[in-house]
RNA sequence: CGACACCCGGUCGG
DNA sequence: CCGACCGGGTGTCG
């Protein structure tokens, strides 16, 4: 008897967010609204009609053309550790395309998001990803040498491309373990990461994030942050912190997905931010930081992101060959 | 207060062994030499000075310059590996060199080791154990070109000394690992050594083996051969079998204890071992044995064994250039 | 019990 | 500089 995909349409106050293939993902990407209703329906297909025919008014799409540059082939050894990583000095960059970018309202809207892709043997027609959603991918990692031991030393490697200026190799603050890292990565990321409508995509090889950050978490929240076994959750504020810094993106109108890639795989991305979170381990030692003063600060904007406030994202998305490239590497 | 390093100088019958820094060690290497005598000193230097100007006829170190290029010096290269080394046919070996070499007892004469260079940060003397203790000391070594790749070949080497006719080069059986090499390597120590209540000393540069048949080992027997992680332990047959062997040895009186040895360090016994275990590469491929058949015969002696029944160890000791030669290469 | 990371140590090779 | 063969250990959760 073969299984049914069964496709989720979800809604929050009469704007759209997307369609999906399972609760579980569903769920994850409606974090933030509180009114988000779902929509079941048998097959996937039967979601995506309904969904495309009741979107709101929804802007005609502009086929978005070649996006640009070279950055020929992809390459770990290209990696370039910004050693001038430092503050301030916002690096010169050749012209934004005078693209379109359309300035939105702070409340933009809500993009779609690519149903998973399901690795299941037979599969009913797919349909395609909306063809006017631009992808963001970017490769996290943490680092931690003597993990466990008493003198550990930890780095965070954040890897968007070959000497892609947003890419950071930087010391772990406070507790030096092997998950914290990973986790700070993340943060990281959507910390230093402009916001926009693009989707965005973090690729990471801790199962134990993306765990935490899309499918724990969610009972945590309703258990007042217990493990399994009744103990308090380890690095809940941590976590939190980084729930709230994706539900705003997700609230400001850009989704935000976290994938697992296999470690030390030959995969381009994650080897890079490999390299570049070892590299963090060498640079000194700083202080903890405030996690929940961070959260409470709510969409306060951390200093370090104004490097890159001017940057316009689409001078460093990946082109379509590129992302075909890419995305074909883990067939 | 300041340590004060001890030395000692061993003698036996005119014949120079070495300066030690601890008891201990002058013990272990002395042993066999039923009239070796000891004298003692304040400092290592002054225990090196008097060794030295109280030599025999040792040549008024004439700069070592032209070492004649070919084979004057023991080296690894010199090693023989003896081709003939299959079953049965009791090799004629050739005439002990016609020299003197007393006929002695049965009883075993181990052979001399050179002075190590002791790093240690010094030790009182202290007691001596039971004189009458003999050793002997055997190195094994295990080689594997292309290692982890698809056409790997592996070698087995067991060194007793320069042309003793107990070493052994021969190929690896079944899988082609540097660690099964380096594993049945003592196997085949084990397997051919005649029994005898001199307590054997097989020194190995695997780190590996060692601990596996002296501490992993507990604890594999206990939780059911289960790794660290979970995962059955890799060469699990041939450890037990090669621990079965060991403990028959044990328990028919005989110790056996492995050493560690740091590789490729000038070690004269396990570089001679090396090149006797690559050699063994050259061999042609061998069928896997039947470990578990192998430990179920309990205390059969393999077959191979009875090539050395008749074999007078006496026959092998060292002679004075050699002994020469060897101490002269680890400075 | 399971999973994913993060290491530490040793050897063998190209 | 790279890789494979082999262990033990912690960080974390279900």
């Amino acid at each position: 008897m073969p299984k049914v995909v069964t496709g989720f349409y979800a809604v929050c106050k009469g704007r759209e967010i997307g369609v999906f293939t399972t609760w579980d993902e569903a769920q994850s990407h409606v974090q933030g609204f509180p009114g988000a209703k779902f929509k079941k329906f048998k097959t996937l297909p039967e979601a995506e009609q309904w969904y495309k025919t009741n979107l709101p008014q929804r802007p005609a799409n502009p086929q978005p053309t070649t996006t640009t540059p070279s950055t020929s082939t992809v390459s770990a050894s290209n990696v370039v550790p910004r050693s001038s990583r430092s503050v301030g000095v916002s690096p010169v960059r050749s012209k934004p395309s005078p693209t379109t970018v359309p300035k939105l309202v702070p409340q933009s809207v809500p993009r779609v998001v690519a149903p998973t892709p399901a690795p299941a043997p037979v599969q009913l027609p797919r349909i395609a990803a909306p063809k006017n959603t631009t992808v963001e991918i970017v490769y996290s990692d943490g680092a931690c040498k003597g993990n466990g031991g008493p003198g550990a030393v930890a780095g965070i490697g954040v890897w968007w491309g070959p000497n892609d200026p947003r890419n950071l190799s930087e010391r772990c603050p406070g507790g030096q373990t092997n998950n914290r890292a990973e986790l700070i990565a993340i943060a990281r990321v959507l910390e230093t990461v402009p916001k926009s409508t693009n989707t965005l995509i973090i690729r990471t090889d801790s199962q134990y994030s993306q765990n935490a950050l899309t499918k724990w978490c969610l009972n945590w929240r309703k258990n007042g942050w217990r493990t399994a076994g009744g103990q308090p959750v380890t690095n809940k504020e941590l976590i939190d912190y980084t729930l709230n810094l994706i539900e705003t993106r997700h609230r400001s109108g850009q989704p935000v997905r976290l994938e697992y890639v296999k470690g030390h795989s030959g995969d381009i991305g994650n080897d890079g931010a490999d390299a570049l979170a070892v590299g963090g381990c060498n640079l000194p030692e700083i202080p903890e930081r405030d996690w929940v003063g961070l959260k409470n600060a709510y969409n306060a904007v951390p200093d370090i992101m104004a490097d890159f406030a001017d940057i316009d994202p689409a001078d460093f998305i990946l082109s379509d060959e590129d992302l075909m490239r890419e995305l074909e590497e883990d067939f």
